[in-house]
DNA sequence: ATATATACATACACGAATGTTTGTATTCTT
DNA sequence: AAGAATACAAACATTCGTGTATGTATATAT
């Protein structure tokens, strides 16, 4: 075939990432071959070569592409305090949970990162990575409680890495839930109102 | 090599199993060769294949093994509803957690399941199976919630199936945070006080 | 306008893992 | 005590994926 201009390059390129996401998702990250995903995206395993080193570079392509948007949506919503701190975190995590409920890409790609992929062998340092971005947004959200706690707009019976721990947790918990089990748990009438709960219960 | 009696067949069969997880742990699932679990073992893939049928065997085996020491220490403990059943719920809870955190081998196994294997390929038809052993644990706990709701012990704001969600998703939560971040999440100073602060948010 | 770098496709070589088959020393059966 | 079944080890064949090397048509630089 013939050389292509830069941008039908950045094209194919764009078309392999989303190709990969698809198999990956299918198949899990490990028992994917670069040969499916070069034939997804309808080119051959030389075009795959030519624009990543290997499966672990688009991965981490891939990666970079997804956790920039979250903690683009992340950062802003936490540096500053609402007049009710538990509404304005509820309503922060109902909004990452519609956003990667009505994004089908976006939800397919958080289920390979959290579900597809065993972090060993060559993932083993991407995992370290992973851990770093995730300390980074735990702060961010430890130092919100702090803030809350120090204005006396919550009780401070914890510490706020403590109170952030579990939130943390019960986000990650419900996002594990819901990407595992697809069928069984139903945005609307389990996910939203369990939100809702978690935060009544918080008063 | 000659003939071993019955017993000792039992021993090398286990003895496998224990090298599968290790392996399993280090590798990832998919990445691991039933080579390498064999010789962790000290046997050759004769043994391995003539005590399993394949790798999806050996997982099937190793699952089989450890949810049932699990749900033995779920189901006795939700059959009847102490006077405080908050201070019941967590003492459940941080139990589960020590006994995690105390047994190296469950330990290890749990993260296999959780966080070394994609179920994907062969393993799609046995995350169904998991999706049903779950939803049965999951149903013990909600059938308590009602329990302990219409003996007005604990007030009905949310459906039991909601409050139920809210819990296990916040102790699944935990579960994966302490297993996939092994040096940052400490038990005593970490997992103990957020499960506690999970529980006195819910009075 | 020509040379060179680019953006791939194609072909090749290599290792690794799997499933199966065969061999064999014992143990169990009767 | 002798045949059959057992519990493996060892060898074989085959598939599959990876990485690299090569070929080539075209965009781009000069």
């Amino acid at each position: 075939m013939a050389r292509k201009t830069k941008e039908e390059a950045l094209e194919t390129r764009e078309k392999i990432l989303d190709a990969a996401i698809d198999i990956f998702f299918e198949n899990g990250v490990s028992a994917s071959s670069l040969n499916e995903i070069a034939l997804r995206a309808g080119v051959t395993r030389g075009a795959v070569y030519w624009h990543f080193k290997n499966k672990r570079d688009i991965f981490d392509a891939l990666h970079e592409r997804l956790f920039k948007s979250f903690m683009d949506m992340l950062s802003p919503r936490l540096d500053h305090i609402d007049a009710d701190p538990l509404a304005q975190l509820r309503g922060l995590q109902t909004d990452l949970m519609r956003e990667v409920h009505g994004n089908p890409m976006k939800k397919r790609a958080l289920s390979v990162f959290l579900l597809k992929c065993d972090y060993s062998g060559d993932m083993k340092d991407f995992l370290i990575e992973q851990e770093k971005s995730k300390f980074k947004s735990f702060q961010i959200f430890a130092d919100y409680v702090r803030r809350v706690q120090e204005q006396k707009l919550m009780p401070a019976h914890f510490p706020p890495e403590v109170i952030a721990r579990m939130y943390h947790c019960f986000f990650s918990g419900l996002l594990y839930e819901y990407l595992r089990f697809p069928g069984t748990i139903d945005f609307d009438t389990h996910v939203l109102p369990s939100i809702n709960a978690f935060f009544s219960r918080m008063a």
